[in-house]
DNA sequence: TAACGTATGTACCGAATGGTACATACTGCA
DNA sequence: TGCAGTATGTACCATTCGGTACATACGTTA
């Protein structure tokens, strides 16, 4: 709404990205963003609330973030190397970290995460399937292979947030950009696997 | 140390399992598991070092779940999947959502889950490099696809815990196992391809 | 019995918490 | 000019925080 108010979110996002926000009261996110815990009361109403605008940018970042990222032009598999290479950006970590300890508190179903949990997975995996059901994927089988690449990817991004080892899960997510458009063995699943055969003759 | 430490912990895991340690004082944790936060004190010193000893906890547990699951018989897909299996148990959950609690933590660098960064990673990922090495991969491209088959893991229980999709991630888990042993295309990398056809004569 | 280490309860401490009351600026509009 | 709405500072509130002091049980062991 108010003008003021989105400046102060801003500066609570730029600071809450490298301290995070579990551990902070008001007061400290007052301090450390140069205002007092009066004037986050006054334009957020509560602690709780605070976390909720907090909760919709980080949202609303990664849906542009995703915008951005669908370009369905190119092989797939370099589609998805540089689908890797823009999440896991170091100038994005800090932003990640606050996406996943947020995260971690979606997990455990706190009410403030409510509209976190709706979106998380969701707006992610389906316009991903959809890019695989557009190259040849058989739409069931592009669903699932969405849905993997979705995770597999961001357990690499939490494993470089902690390890910091950026060679070995660069080489990690061009495997994986590499693996996720393969066919499976013919091992009984019919549809599926004639479905990774359309993709494979088409590219 | 002390047994009745022992027990204390014990029912500390438990009750943290279901509400989480983030937003908890020592006095609520107390009372949840029906003693007093003077007996909390007593027996760990601070609350701090009540995390240090749950994060030991965790990762012993971790370390023992390992040990459990290193069972290099059988087809190596097939491997995979039991290992999906056993990790995304729903009885395991609840300390699932801890260990990613204090993964949310261990980003930030926290002091007290130094020993958790130490591990979380490696303790898993070098025993399975070394199973796929066993199995005929190329030690270079093992380490990756046991980097990256680890992540992949860990973003579907991520997945899992929040929207509990369950049959979607048990086919996603399922397509993971198997394409993880797939030879990739030929496209350069000529170690990592030769390695991977050794695998594949194996079996 | 006496002494000692482990365990536990009661009561307290100063500091910090989330939130509120109230006064007061500054702004544009009538 | 005066009034209304937005914004901000100061001061305060009851509650809770992590941690401590002190007394006191309960075995064991000497």
């Amino acid at each position: 709404m108010s003008a003021a108010r989105e400046a102060l979110l801003d500066r609570c996002m730029a600071y809450l990205q490298d301290s995070g926000f579990s551990d902070l009261s008001i007061r400290e996110i007052a301090a450390g963003v140069g205002t007092s815990h009066r004037m986050l009361i006054y334009h957020f109403g509560t602690r709780e609330q605070l976390l909720v605008a907090i909760v919709e940018r980080i949202e609303a970042a990664q849906r542009t973030a995703l915008a951005d990222l669908v370009s369905p032009e190119g092989d797939l598999t370099e589609v998805g190397r540089q689908f890797w290479r823009r999440v896991s950006d170091p100038t994005l970590a800090p932003a990640t970290r606050l996406f996943f300890e947020i995260y971690s508190h979606a997990i455990y179903r706190r009410p403030w995460t409510d509209s976190f949990r709706a979106t998380v997975v969701d707006a992610w995996a389906e316009p991903l399937a959809e890019l695989l059901v557009q190259r040849g994927f058989d739409p069931a089988e592009a669903r699932q292979r969405a849905r993997l690449g979705l995770a597999a990817t961001r357990g690499l991004i939490l494993d470089l947030l902690v390890t910091g080892e950026r060679e070995i899960l660069d080489a990690a997510g061009d495997l994986l950009s590499e693996l996720l458009v393969q066919p499976t063995r013919a091992t009984g699943s019919g549809a599926g696997s004639t479905a990774t055969l359309r993709a494979e003759e088409q590219t």
